[in-house]
DNA sequence: TCTTAGCACTCTCAGGATGAGAGTGCTAAA
DNA sequence: TTTAGCACTCTCATCCTGAGAGTGCTAAGA
């Protein structure tokens, strides 16, 4: 686990392994290495630079007289010092948008369509959340009677969102009284938060106090990091990787891509909460023992007083590190330009 | 494919092959049965019976000398006429119940519940599509400018599903102006479906005709048959089953799962559109060919007037139709309650 | 007429043996 | 420092083989 660093040319022989390994799914041998890439040097040499790197936690020998994997470690230097940014092809870029610009319809629809997207350029699994304001703000407020002491609260906030809720008040209400402080309430709650709006509370009547405890709730509880509802895509992509290709590994794989809990938990720790930058998870980086198998390539998109969604790839530690990296962060781009233009004149 | 009747020794040989087969997933043999249940015939006349049945295409032998399998006629005879009427034990139903109850939350929430119940109970994968109106109607409208043309619309349809939709108008209005229309219209147009608006739009005026033509055009668009999200869970669960343990199989079965268009197509079609009964679908009953490996078990929940969802397992033929039904049954029931109560008073 | 014991035959599948291929570390020479 | 050469190791696909389970058929029994 020595930090020690590398030579150019060992540096050379670790992103061929890296790259030959994400390719073929075998070790990697130092024969094969000069075979394949004419490097100018012999396979001793690059025998003796596997060595170093082997001892110095780059590599792993699955057994003696194999060829070497990259560690956890060795992925790590090579996303972070030998991977060049990346770029997703123009003629890619090009087809994607347009998908985008084609689509005109809701925000689920978006959602679809980027995981559909993320999953087919990175050949592994997707992952994408739909966007919440990021500071739930009050905006509109309407009350709707049903029958009897049932209202529908509709609940209208800064950025778009609508929540609705079914309330059971403690009387029965007129529809003309409903309006009324529906209208007190949007008049002197807009712009506020939950905070906010408890502290106007006080100004209202009975019905008014009751709605108002409901409403800054509601706002308090969106508060909370919630990642909404997590759409996935590209499942079968993971099964296709030799490495889930036996039963238990693969069913594996799938349980955790359905564990709602260990995906939000990752999806708020991992990444910083601010947007641009994609971030790479590899094996759980020691946090989540589950994930020791997978990586997974993370970035938030939406922008800051609007709304905000995370969306990735997950897939084997073995990813193509690049083509990932490049369609997420290209995607989360489009994401945020459709979260902007859509809450903006 | 002879619909000649079995006698009733046939019937048990029959419904012991199904069941056999399902608990062992490999072909059922004649000795055998004879040896693990006490039927007072020996194994040759069982094997007789079996000879019959082949030929008549209720059971196949996957090779010569090898014990046989149920073919889709032999698990429709099975399913129609010798599956009694099976009912989840009453431990089960009061745990589930108890889950379902102890949650107080919105619509996704049930439909992720329902989902999670269905998976563990049949151990197959389950669906359950998010309840929409079953006829679309009209009851409340609300605009809401945010900057410019930009407007975001909110639609409350009876029953309590709410809309939003952002409007581009062809030139700025106020918000008083676009309360005044909004209120216009809610007030004529309460209770009336698609066209319904659509005959009273004559009565607007320039704004008010542009925003009567979206709202009718978006009841139309919800009373195309649009199955809302699809929840998924326990797609691990058919990897388990040995007929998905090698990779090509069970990508396949994963495909289909991720499918949208199939997926809706069969909920759709397969599905009388009356509330109430377990539908069985097995090998796509010659109607999908891509589903000729699987079987689903469907039911509609939800009440006429109210809201409309539909709940199922897939899995592959070899599935425990009694399991899956029985659970299938309950959960729809269950999920009809929560329905009738939401929108009710 | 229906059932059953017996028999010869078939087919699968798990387990063991084997050899080719790929890779390694080490040593000694360039 | 690099490299050619060598002896050694480990995997993996392939083949073989025998046990086990199952069948159909025939002839005898109820």
């Amino acid at each position: 686990m020595s930090t020690e660093s590398l030579t150019e040319r060992q540096e050379t022989v670790l992103a061929l392994v890296v790259h030959e390994y994400i390719e073929g799914a075998r070790p990697v041998g130092s024969k094969r290495l000069v075979n394949r890439y004419s490097l100018g040097i012999s396979s001793a040499t690059v025998r003796n630079d596997m060595a170093f790197m082997t001892e110095a936690g780059y590599l792993r020998q699955p057994h003696t007289s194999a060829g070497r994997v990259p560690t956890e470690q060795g992925y790590r230097y090579f996303v972070a010092r030998l991977l060049g940014d990346t770029e997703l092809p123009q003629s890619e870029k090009r087809l994607i948008s347009h998908q985008f610009h084609q689509m005109r319809g809701d925000v689920d629809e978006w959602v679809r369509l980027a995981a559909s997207v993320l999953a087919s350029q990175s050949r592994v699994a997707s992952l994408v959340t739909t966007p919440l304001p990021d500071r739930t703000v009050f905006k509109h407020l309407e009350l709707i009677g049903t029958q009897g002491r049932q209202v529908l609260m509709v609940l209208v906030l800064e950025g778009g969102d609508v929540r609705q809720q079914m309330l059971t008040l403690s009387e029965p209400i007129g529809q003309a009284q409903l309006r009324q402080t529906a209208e007190r309430l949007t008049g002197a709650c807009a712009g506020q938060d939950a905070n906010g709006v408890r502290a106007q509370s006080s100004r209202f009547g009975t019905l008014g106090k009751e709605i108002a405890a409901v409403v800054s709730e509601s706002l308090e509880r969106a508060d909370e990091f919630s990642s909404g509802e997590i759409h996935r895509d590209g499942l079968a992509n993971v099964l296709s990787q030799p490495e889930f290709s036996d039963t238990e590994s693969g069913r594996d794989a799938l349980r955790l891509l359905e564990e709602r809990s260990l995906l939000e938990e990752v999806l708020a720790k991992a990444l910083s909460p601010t947007i641009g930058g994609v971030q790479v998870v590899i094996g759980g980086e020691g946090a989540w023992e589950e994930l020791k198998d997978f990586s997974m390539v993370l970035a938030r998109y939406g922008a800051a007083g609007y709304a905000i969604g995370t969306l990735g790839v997950f897939g084997p530690k073995r990813m193509s590190y690049g083509r990932s990296i490049s369609a997420v962060r290209y995607v989360a781009g489009l994401m945020s330009n459709l979260v902007v233009e859509a809450f903006d004149a």
